[in-house]
DNA sequence: GAAAATATGGAGACAGTCTCCACTTGTCAA
DNA sequence: TTGACAAGTGGAGACTGTCTCCATATTTTC
């Protein structure tokens, strides 16, 4: 996935800035600005922009690649310190948290994960792997099996999708707990 | 809602083409087509088309108005004949079963529960409320009270933004039954 | 330090959206 | 009927944002 040949110094550097811009107005709440103003701003011209981000979404993906990876990371973490089960209801619960003050990240993920195919979907694909990976081993025993992976990630995704809705906090915590009760085995 | 200046005879004719045209196009998975393509297609000139539908929004949700207020009254009728919390599962399941054979539909509805405001809304907030109704219902006794529409609206929202996914039918299953599940009061 | 490789920037081609208004069509009162 | 007014039409073209292209500049390599 990494790219063989090393960036030249300056390309790496101008690639750096863009990040950096990128994830400054994003935080800002600033989402759908221009991509030339954007490049203005960044102070690097069109063409440098479009060679390093063919399109937004690579764009938005760089910017939210460390956290991305960071929540990935996270969810490990915690399967080492915590049952399987356990596990999963507190990265879920972080995720939530961490989507609430992350709007952009919100609404990238929410792209990332509508976008089936092509390295722009890589981050949706690690988190994907995550959840299935602490899906399985909460399995025997806790959870359900006739659900899989993939509708945690679905419902993730609503909630990734309905980022700007007023009631999003609490909606979405309703959505977390739906999900852990419903996966939860019924009692024999 | 309803306006009430009555259109003239050859606006609501040039509408009603418009409508049907789409609603054949988006059959025919179609969705993306230029803005004004479309309009030469249909066979009335652009100005026409802004007039009636100032974004393609407007005129996807004029396509499917009618299927969403049958949804709704499905909805309905369900409650009538059955008790409020399989109601709920019965209209559910069904949703999902139509959003699959009506990708526009799904596509039509993620942006609508996306749009928090103004009358292209009207069609998201017609399921919330017949969800919303049917969920009170079935409180008492077998639904948490903790929990609310808001919270399967958003679960339905991630259905239906992942409407091309290629595991879409069974993930959306998967939701519902979580969904179902979950919200099931647990045996004290 | 010269040649080769790599990257730059921004002018301008292009594509799609949407407005505007001279003109057409429909409605209605007389 | 008909004439006058209201309502609606269509499509040229202004506008806005995207993206490509390439002469020029910078870095790396030998």
């Amino acid at each position: 996935m990494t790219d063989a040949r090393p960036l030249r110094a300056d390309a790496r550097r101008n690639r750096d800035t863009l990040i950096a811009k990128a994830r400054e107005l994003f935080a800002g709440g600033c989402f759908d600005l221009r991509f030339d103003d954007f490049a203005k701003r960044a102070g690097v011209g069109t063409g440098t922009l479009y060679r390093h981000f063919p399109t937004r979404e690579a764009l938005a993906e760089a910017v939210y690649h460390e956290e991305i990876t960071a929540m990935c990371d996270r969810a490990r973490e915690l399967r080492t310190t915590l049952p399987a089960d356990e596990a999963l209801a507190a990265f879920l619960r972080d995720v939530v948290d961490h989507l609430h003050s992350h709007q952009g990240l919100a609404r990238t993920l929410a792209t990332l994960m509508a976008t089936r195919s092509g390295a722009l979907a890589e981050g949706g694909r690690a988190l994907h792997e995550v959840v299935a990976d602490l899906l399985a081993d909460a399995r025997p025993g806790t959870f359900r099996d006739d659900v899989g992976a993939g509708s945690v990630m679905m419902a993730l995704q609503g909630i990734c999708a309905a980022y700007d809705q007023p009631t999003h906090r609490s909606d979405a915590d309703g959505v977390i707990t739906l999900v852990l009760a419903g996966l939860r085995r019924p009692a024999q």
